[in-house]
DNA sequence: AATGAATGAGGATTCATTCAT
DNA sequence: GATGAATGAATCCTCATTCAT
């Protein structure tokens, strides 16, 4: 019966997936209104009525998506770094995960952008009218990479980062390279290992402490 | 009658405004595909068929559109910079200009995204499918902003810039302020005159040639 | 000013015939809602709105249109012949000046269908619901073609045409010669000097009275 | 089991069945071009977009309403004609049919001079442009009346009909009857058992070798 | 008389979603 | 749970016609 009911789960949960994993491959191709819920099903492998057993509605459907990718963002990036380590090498072994992330995952790369450019009550029932519900709603969905926000922190209190916000760090350093891996994906830039090496440099520059 | 005929003119011109505002407007809040005609229509103060008077279709309105904003952008971005300069000089003033664009051309800061997320082929004319053929395409159509890369490859080839290409040191430099800048039109993050200077700074460091 | 006058006569009716002679190409090729109004003004070489100087409306345009045609086809076809020839003779000419004209007016042929289907409210002011007021109608448009009407019944109250009703005859031996000269102007068919000759013999057999 | 399915099967090709009728109703009084797809949808008794689950777009839509004609035509013209039989008496019998079909579904008479005067690319998906694809498709969409031509191929062989081609000898002795059918439906003429002995015997005696 | 920009109703088609099976 | 036929509102775009110039 429990094995049973694991591989009834394991079905269904199958569907889910191959329905997020569509989902993924036409957002990013197409942004959230420039594809159908038939074309989905499609490319799912389902039929169209199947997607409403598990999504409430196309927003649902992005928003559980968008959770998805950033826990799996959060994993990634985070893999093999030490909290012991200090921030220099930390701040390295992230970048070096986020553009390994993307040769593996390029959809997710991709997406990026369009999540950027989704009106935010989508991924956070919240709009830019209300900043502080926005603001909390946000925190709570990027929870699973909250642990780089706080490498940040304890390297700009420790004087071994410039002194600015968090997300500014962030803009400076880690969405850069976000850019670039998008436009290595769409096969606009071409970056070899000394490439890399010298953009993640780069982008430390920007935001160690110069004494 | 000649000023009668530039008021006549004026006034169409005006319609062709209206309607290029308005989209500017839907696109950078909803996106290519998330905004109708008859919205734009509505926005705009003109009939839906009036639209059709200006632009084939929706693509060639977005495409008209993105056009227009790449020559606003190049002109203001450009202002004030003297080619006599020093390239941190003027990498100073370039990316000043472009802060000072932002609060007074917002919307034209959060279009940036759904432009950049849009198939090319819109854009373009030209997919990734042909890569030779897009990256001519775009170089047409960022003619009005070609001076900035030329001041990146004088940079670079003085070993004033890091030895990057201007795709990368665009990417390292003047994204990340446009960023910043999006973010701080939405009020995700507040900057203030000493932190648009270390931003600024903070992008230089990542691009200087540190000897 | 009477010169003026007449040369201005002249001018709007050059106009009216431009409209009249593309509506006429324009219908061959699309029927009657297949074409624009403004495809119209293009291919007559005016503005739009200068059609609704001549004609009241897109089905006023239809109606001259079709009117002014039987006009010109009555005359054709009945060129040349005399009322003293006997009723074969007379027939025989009718039917080679009708080839003749499909060849020098091969968009008329190709219209005839288009009039055909068209809903007689149209051509006649009245619909088919009124079956007598319809046939007064229809008789008064094609009053320039009555003389071949009357030569039919003539020829079949000499007993040298069979004993049908003179729409019978005509359907019998001219429209068939119709269908062939416009199957002829599209290519669909070949017909030399003989080919033709038997045709209208074999007409001739259909409706002479075999003794 | 089986019924059910037979009883699905048999609900949904109602639905194809009733568009399919109501098209032909509405085309053969309107025109390709003259009715709307939302008229239509009323006609038939089924919402707009279901149109579009059993027919890509309109063209196809009247393409294959063409196509099943032509078929049920063929069938009607060609029932309890023997092979055996001369030709005159094939023909007779044919002629009779075709009469009789009219009688019991007047629109499809009607439907006639519709798909006469339509662009062929959309019945046949070629041009006059490129007779000799034309002809192909249009002998492969006409196959179901192939006999028909045969009939006329041996009996011109065999000297029983006049030296022509068969297209040639179909618009003398079958065209005929088709218009004088539809006027007939139309009430434009009225014709008893004898008019129509006549009229076939009259159409006989056009394409009949007279020795 | 002539223009052609402007209109907004109406065209074909697609969409997210539902629900009987 | 899974299906996919069915819906009708909403999409983009075209149309015949008007009217200020």
């Amino acid at each position: 019966m429990n094995v049973h009911y694991a591989a009834v789960r394991g079905m269904t949960d199958d569907k889910r997936r191959a329905i997020l994993n569509a989902t993924l491959c036409l957002l990013s191709q197409r942004g959230f209104h420039g594809f159908s819920m038939k074309q989905l099903a499609e490319r799912a492998g389902v039929a169209a009525g199947t997607i409403y057993l598990y999504f409430h509605d196309k927003e649902d459907l992005i928003q559980q998506l968008h959770q998805d990718i950033i826990e799996e963002v959060g994993c990634h990036l985070l893999a093999d770094v030490d909290d012991d380590w200090p921030v220099a090498q930390q701040y390295h072994q992230i970048a070096r995960n986020l553009w390994q992330f993307s040769l593996q995952a390029p959809e997710i790369m991709l997406s990026k952008g369009q999540f950027d450019t989704m009106p935010p009550d989508i991924l956070f029932g919240a709009s830019y009218e209300s900043p502080e519900l926005l603001l909390a709603a946000r925190e709570k969905v990027f929870d699973p990479v909250r642990p780089i926000k706080e490498m940040y922190q304890r390297g700009r209190d420790s004087q071994q980062l410039k002194n600015l916000p968090e997300d500014v760090l962030m803009a400076l350093s880690i969405e850069p390279i976000c850019n670039l891996a998008r436009d290595h994906c769409l096969g606009m830039i071409q970056l070899d290992e000394a490439g890399l090496g010298a953009v993640i440099e780069a982008c430390w520059d920007a935001i160690r402490y110069h004494h």
